[in-house]
Order: structure tokens, then sequence, then C-alpha cells
DNA sequence: GTAGCCAACATTGCATGCAATGCTACAGTG
DNA sequence: CACTGTAGCATTGCATGCAATGTTGGCTAC
């Protein structure tokens, strides 16, 4: 038995590809930076093979690149690529409520989402302690939007976009007081009308209404870029380069 | 040297993603079934290593499934999986229409699709032997699109959705003259009208059209399924499972 | 001084052995 | 006859060695 704490999972591979990427998105490496598998190796205590695997992974999570000779390097997000990767993952949510509204086949299928809307309502007053839990309420509510949808293909496809370096809606719903707060208050209103739209089976406007909440994101991102208290505090953002 | 024809790239690994995903659209293995690296040693010509990195790779693009105690099995679409990736394209490609058209500087850009747009529709007369370039004309068409779109991020993501199989706006413009011939036409106009659409700015014209564009894919999909004579001409139908 | 070449080094791609784990089939027992 | 336990087998996960390839830095020639 070797010293290493087996945690998260058995598979050293599985534990490689989160503590890399908890890593990456924690800003330790730069931007275009080559990973070699030998730095690695010393790095976290693990063989060249589940290193390599790992690398192949967060490879087509998009967040390395190849290089075409081989191996890989860090991944370089211009601002508009976040964006980007913003408005795709709202385009999708909107896609999925749609699915959600046209497939809806009894209102008691909203019973969870409303709970959870009304959990992080309630929620809002966002003490210190209580923000973790906020953005796990608020991450569990877009998970079961994405359930409702009850398309594997789409789900699949919306996982895959919110590996995206804060194009995940639980992601930047940061700790500034003042902006939390009332953001929260949209959110909560926009959340609300969505699942509304979805019992109404108004596929259009619930598409148009999650679109429109992906903005969020989008507003937070760039608040975030102009504050220099919070690229203190969230050490990611270094991997946004400013053009 | 060894006997094999190292034709695609000098990379074992590219070769043997590119040889089994060949093989598994072409219906050489069952839905659900186990591929164990061992198995496909005899079967590739190659040893496990290369084998595992092509395997994890094809997992990601959607066509195996990660069973939990290790390993891959051949993933078992319903129709209703491929409708929905179909669809899925559909939402990304009105995507990057409106993008297109949101983001164009110059009417000039638009060179290249007229250029295909033009060289499509004067294919239209298909022949047997002309009916590949009208595939490779239409997938350029499309691709040409995406680039339209100016986005990194969306042309990923549309890649990736276009893994599915029968998802590619390529796929599945099969050799049946008559639903052939008349789809081609309404495809060629919906492909003048998108790129109309683009040149106007007329972001929202785009995307629902490219949406319906879509459904053609959908039309011919479901066409296939019940025509016992296409059946036989595209083995990898029987990748889709009834219910 | 600069450009190009060459050699030493760094790094990956691949092969293969070994250990651990899950799976299957069979036998024994209630 | 059903169920459970077990032994053997199949299969993967990981480690590591080797060869091939890319890269870098220095040296030479112009």
């Amino acid at each position: 038995m070797l010293a290493t704490v087996a945690s998260n999972s058995d598979k050293q591979t599985e534990r490689l590809v989160l503590a890399l990427r908890k890593r990456i998105l924690n800003g330790e490496f730069s931007p275009g930076e080559r990973l070699t598998e030998l730095g690695l190796v010393s790095l976290l205590q693990a063989s060249r093979t589940p290193i390599r695997l790992a690398l192949e992974r967060l490879a087509n999570e998009g967040l390395l690149d190849v290089i075409p000779s081989g191996g890989f390097r860090l991944r370089s997000f211009g601002l508009a690529d976040i964006r980007d990767a913003i408005e795709i993952r709202g385009v999708l949510e909107g896609t999925a409520v749609r699915f959600a509204a046209e497939r809806l086949e009894s209102a008691e299928e909203l019973a969870q989402v409303k709970r959870l809307t009304l959990e992080a309502t309630m929620e809002i007053p966002i003490t210190l302690e209580g923000f973790a839990r906020y953005l796990e309420t608020n991450k569990r509510f877009h998970r079961e939007l994405w359930r409702l949808a009850k398309s594997a293909s789409l789900f699949r496809e919306l996982e895959h976009a919110c590996k995206i370096p804060f194009a995940a809606p639980e992601a930047l719903v940061f700790g500034v007081a003042d902006l939390e707060q009332s953001t929260a208050f949209i959110a909560a209103e926009q959340h609300r009308a969505i699942v509304e739209a979805i019992e109404n089976r108004e596929g259009a406007r619930a598409e148009a209404l999650a679109r429109e909440h992906s903005r969020i994101s989008r507003r937070n991102l760039e608040f975030a870029l102009r504050s220099k208290e919070l690229s203190n505090r969230l050490p990611g953002l270094t991997l946004i380069s400013n053009q």
C-alpha cells in the first residue's frame, strides 16, 4: 500500500484529473505553458501512464491544447472565448428548457425545481458561510433543468460545454456582497419565470429566458475582470488573457 | 519498418481512432458490446497502450460508454438520442450563423460560402460518382459557416456534437435518387437563404433557417430507418436500437 | 554580426510485465 | 431447487524501459 491518500477514488487517473484541474483553475500554470509528463510526475506523485491519461482528458475538456508534435500545453483563453463559452451554455440551456416545456408530461415533474427555486430564494440574504450553500443550490437547480429536458444527448453536451472555465452556471457568483445580493434577486426571478414557462409549455419563452439568464454570468465575468480585489480572490482569472 | 500502412499519420493512436471509428460505424460491433483491449490487440495489430488511448478518445466522442468497473462498451443509441443529437447540431449551427450575421465585417467574407453554395447547386443532377463530391461540397459549406462565426469555442462544440453517428450535416444524404434529388434542391434553397440572412445581418432569421435546415437530416434518418434497402447500404444503422 | 547547422538533451510514443480487481462458473449446502 | 461461497480466469490499472522524434543551445562559416 502506498502512502497516497486514495480519497476521491481508488483510481489514480481520477485523482490526477481532479488535482490537475484544481491546480490549473488555481492559476498555478501560465497560459501557453507546456505541461510535461515528467514534470508532473514529481509534482503529483504518480507515474507517467495515468498522468498522460489525465492530460488527455483535460485536453478534450478544453483546458489543454494538443501540441502537434506531441504533448500538451495550457490553453490560453481570450476574453472572447469565455464570453462565447457562456453564450453557448446559454443556448444549450435554452434548448434544455425548451425541451422540458415540449416534453413535460405532468406538472408534478416540476416539484423538485420548484423546491430548489424556493430554497435558493430563501438563502439569498447571503452570509459568508452560506455562500457555498447558495452556489450548490444554484447548481442543483440548473442540473435539474437539464434533467427535465429528458435528453441524454443534450445532457452530455451541457456537461461538456460547462467544463470551460467560468462557463458553468455555478461559476463566478462570487463574493462581492452588493453585486451578489442584487444579482441573486434577479437570478431568482429569472428562475421562477423559466419554471413558469416550462409549466405552461411555453417553449420559446423558456428558451429566451434561459438565454438571457446566462448573461448574468457574462456580466459577473466582466465585472470581475475589472475588479482588482476580485482578481486576487479568484486566482483562475489569470487564465484569461487581456486580449 | 512494420507492414502496416502508416497512411493517415505516423501516430499509432490516430490510426487506431480512425480504424475503430470506421469499424464501429460499419456496424462491426453490436450495441452494448464490451470492447476489450486484448481483443482489439489482435484485431487492430497494435499494443494495448495506444488502443487504450483510442478507446478513451472514442468514449468522449460519445461512441463508447465507460464501464464503471473499468473498460468500455459500445454505446447503445436509441432513435431519440440521434434525433436529439441532430437537433442539438441544428441549434449550434443556428448559433453559428447568428454569430456570423452579428460579426460580419464585410460582405467579401462570404465569397467562399457563396462559391460553395453555387458549386453544390451545380452538382445537383447527382450521378453515382458525383455523390461523394456532393457530400464533400456540402460538408465544406457547413464548415465554412462554422468558420464565419469567428468563435473557437463554438467551433469546438460543433465538432464535438457532430461526432455522434448521423448527427453531422454530411451524414445521411444517401443514395436514393428520388428523395435525394428533391432534398438537394430544398437544401440548396435553404443554404442560399442562410447566406442571404447572414449578408443582411439578420441574425434571428439565419438562426431559424439553420435550425430548420437540420430537420432535413432528421427526415432522412427516419426515412432510412423505414427502408429495408437503405438498411443494407448503411450498415451503421444497426447502431440504432428500435426503441 | 547573423544565419544556418549539428550535436546533445529533453520529451513523448509505444511495448510489455506485474499486480489488483472484477467476473463467471461451478460446486456444495440449506 | 435456489442460493451462496469460492476458485480460477479475464481484464484492466499502473509502472517502467526503450526507441524515435522534437527542441534547444552553441558553434562555425560566411
